[in-house]
Parts: C-alpha cells; structure tokens; sequence
DNA sequence: GCCAACGTTGGC
DNA sequence: GCCAACGTTGGC
C-alpha cells in the first residue's frame, strides 16, 4: 500500500466555492471530464487530504482544506441528460466518469495566493503552479503540502 | 477581453 | 495513426 497522498482541486468559485463547501460539509466532486483527471480521481484514498483551489477568481490560489470522504463511484451526472456534465457516450454498466465524495475540513484565513506560491522554493514543482497547467485535480508531493500547512499556520494533527 | 496552452475531434 | 481545426481553460 501507498503512503497516504495529497491532493488538489481546482474549482471556479462561481460555480462552486470553498464557502460552498464550508455550508454543505460534503460533497460529490461531480463533472471532471478529463481522463487524468479522472484517474487521479480514482486513486483517492479515504482519508487522504484534498486542497481546494480557486480558479478564475479574483483572488487566486488556494483557499482549504478538506478530505476524501467516500473514494469514487461512477458521477451520476454523467447520466443526467438534463445536467451540463451528461456524456451521451457513458453507460451505467460502463461508466466513464467517477467522483470521489469530500469532506470540509477548513477554510484558510487567507487565500494562499498564486503569487505567494510560486515564491516559494520548496514549491517550485507544484503541478498546479506550472504555465499552461489545466488538470483540475492533481497530486501534491508531502514536501509541497508541508511548506503550505507552514506558510498559512494550518496545525495538521 | 485576450490569448497561449492544452485536450478532443474527425477527415484522411 | 496523423494532425489540422476547433473548443475550452485559466492566468493575466
């Protein structure tokens, strides 16, 4: 067996926010359409921690801290004609898509901005951080996680 | 709003 | 199986 792993989601916090995942406490992380990103999906471990990054925001970077819940099951949106994630090529006996349920953990009180990141040596390598970087879900190194529980003075015990 | 980077599609 | 065209993502 694997060590236990970190990861990061990115979300747009117009679609769904860190605030959003702070009232409802979990949730299904439905719609990830990307075969990486789905594998990525696929490996996550309950318990295994899960930072959550906003995309497309004014501010930008990462925001909390959450866990996986329940480990992937098939995304039922993807056989919802009526929802934005449906795949006319998926089938219940077949899926294609999976999700993973998270847990809120903690809101960060700041946002760990991109800049602030990408200043950090020991983050150099961060997946996210790289130029042209799309994955919505990626696997962050313990080193990384480290140096961002340190930076934000998030206690994780 | 721009546009570079990337993933997907589909003709051949 | 190649690759041009296209659509999307996401930082700026």
């Amino acid at each position: 067996m694997r060590e236990m792993a970190t990861w990061l989601v990115k979300s747009e916090p117009s679609t769904y926010s860190i605030d959003d995942f702070k009232r409802e406490k979990k949730t299904l992380w439905e719609g990830v359409r990307n075969y990486q990103a789905r594998n990525y999906l696929k490996e996550m471990k309950k318990g295994e921690r899960v930072l959550f990054y906003h995309s497309n925001a004014k501010e930008i970077g990462i925001v909390g801290v959450g866990k996986v819940f329940k480990e992937a099951v098939p995304d039922p949106s993807q056989f919802d004609p009526e929802s934005d994630y449906y795949d006319e090529g998926s089938s219940e006996s077949t899926p294609r898509w999976f999700c993973p349920e998270l847990q809120f953990l903690h809101k960060f009180p700041r946002v760990l901005t991109r800049d602030e990141l990408s200043a950090q040596k020991p983050l150099r390598e961060m997946v996210i951080l790289q130029k042209g970087s799309r994955l919505s879900v990626t696997p962050v190194s313990e080193k990384e996680y480290q140096e961002i529980c340190a930076l934000v003075g998030w206690d994780d015990t």
